[in-house]
DNA sequence: GAGATATGTTTATTTCAATCAACATGTCTA
DNA sequence: TAGACATGTTGATTGAAATAAACATATCTC
């Protein structure tokens, strides 16, 4: 992430403790299926030093990278529910207080690009 | 991720579905929040250029932006779940199915560092 | 103890990710 | 119609991300 940007240099404490979790995670998942880093690291197409990287939570690291290894381990059906409209309750929340017309939209509801 | 890895030059489709995804999912969630790229990209600390990056489902981009976006949103919780040990059933069996002894471990039981 | 394997660490090199400025397009409101 | 705002796009700059080699350490097996 060159050029650093300000959330690189110092993420939020939340950020901080969701990628060592994550991290942690993915390192359990490996152990357990007594895969090295070497091998791991190979199937997800990177370094072993970028995997050692993920293990320990690296923020600065690639998200495919994080990604790969999830799909690696059979772990990535669970990135559907990350953040999911339908289970964003305030957001719909907000969106129902709303009258219809609202919003700097694009044409007509939107969501395309 | 400049020397590029394999899986940045041409990830699994199952990964760039799942990003592309994560992308618009964010993205409908700024929109119900009616926050304007600038704004949102200023609160979690990127240009906008990147939270466009990020709503596109760019995959080199850095991980800590993608949760700094999904902090910015109040949407970070779901992320504990992700890979998730308890939730890893497959880990659990093949763990279970080795006896006591196995792997190549560091000093006892592990998971530190 | 010897050999094989796994991982941590350091150093050096190269490439592209993130930023910014500037301009174009499109939408909403007065 | 004009003005404000949001977003897309392009080109230039620069610094950090990813890689690789080499060495040290630790654990397991024979």
């Amino acid at each position: 992430m060159p050029r650093t940007s300000k959330i690189a240099e110092s993420p939020p404490h939340a950020v901080e403790q969701a990628l060592i979790t994550l991290g942690r995670n993915i390192r359990t998942a490996r152990l357990r299926r007594k895969l090295a880093r070497r091998e791991l690291a190979e199937r997800i197409g990177i370094s072993r030093y970028v995997l050692a990287d993920i293990e320990r939570g690296k923020p600065t690291t690639g998200i495919v990278a994080y990604l790969g290894a999830l799909w690696a381990l059979g772990l990535l059906s669970q990135m559907d529910e990350l953040a999911d409209p339908d289970r964003d309750l305030e957001g719909k929340i907000l969106e129902a207080a709303r009258s219809p017309k609202t919003a700097p939209k694009r044409k007509a509801f939107d969501d395309d690009f």
